[in-house]
DNA sequence: CAACGATGCATAGAGTATCTATGCATTGAG
DNA sequence: CTCAATGCATAGATACTCTATGCATCGTTG
C-alpha cells in the first residue's frame, strides 16, 4: 500500500554487502542487520533484495558463499569478499563519491 | 554495449528536475543543459530518461508545461514548479540527505 | 510440551525507473 | 544546401527493488 517510500537508494544495494563483507565475512541475516544497525535504522533491506543481490554477486565473482553453522547455531551461508569483490568495492565506492558530489553541486549550485 | 556505468544515480532524476525548475522555468532540453554542465559533465541526462520524467512530473502535478518560443527561436515546452512541486522538492531533497548520510556511515563505519 | 519469536535461506511476480534506439522537425552557420 | 545544434517524444529492453510467500530450525516461555 505505502510505496511512497523506498528503503534505501536503488543501484546502492551492491556496493553496501561489498562494504559489510569487506570487514568481516557473514551471513545473509547479518549482513541486514548491520546495515541497519549502522545506518542508525535509516537503510532497511529486505530479504527480497538482498537474496537476489547475493546470487548477482556470486554470480559476478565478487563474493564466495560457504555454509557454516551460525552463532546461534543454525545453518548459515557465510559470504566474503573475493579479490575481484575488493577490487570492484573500490571501483563502486569511488564512482559512487563523484556521483554524489555532483547530485551536491546541482543541489545547491544549479 | 558499454552498460558498466550508469550515467546518473537512479531514484534522483526527478529531484534533480525539480531542482533545476525551482531556479528558473525552462524546456527540457535546457534543463538537461543545465544539470550536466554544473555537474562538470558528470552526470548526464539522456532525453529518454528525461521526457518520460518530465510526463511523469506532470501528472503528479509538480510541475506544468507552457509552449513558448526558446532563446534560439523554436517552439519549445517551458516547464515550471507548481506549488505542490516546491513542497516535493522540499521532501526529496530531505529524504535524499538522510539517505547519503545513512549510505555514508554505512560505507565508513561499517 | 506446545507455541512463538527470532534466526536463516530463497524464489516468483509486480512495479518502477532508466537506457538505447528511433523518429521527426526547425534554425542558423558555413 | 548541408550539417550541427536545438527541441520533443515514444517504444522496447533492461535492471533493480519490493511484496508476498514458503520453508526450516533454535531457544524460550507458559
Amino acid at each position: 500500500m505505502n510505496k511512497s517510500k523506498n528503503d534505501l537508494l536503488p543501484g546502492t544495494l551492491e556496493m553496501l554487502i561489498l562494504r559489510v563483507l569487506s570487514l568481516q565475512a557473514t551471513h545473509g541475516y547479518g549482513i541486514a542487520q548491520r546495515i541497519q544497525q549502522v545506518s542508525d535504522d535509516v537503510l532497511r533491506v529486505e530479504e527480497g533484495s538482498l537474496y537476489p543481490a547475493l546470487q548477482r554477486l556470486l554470480l559476478k565473482g565478487w563474493v564466495k558463499a560457504e555454509w557454516k553453522t551460525s552463532e546461534s547455531n543454525r545453518r548459515a551461508r557465510f559470504y566474503s569478499l573475493t579479490a575481484a569483490g575488493k577490487k570492484q568495492l573500490g571501483v563502486e565506492a569511488e564512482s559512487f563519491q563523484r556521483m554524489i558530489e555532483a547530485i551536491a553541486k546541482v543541489m545547491q549550485t544549479a
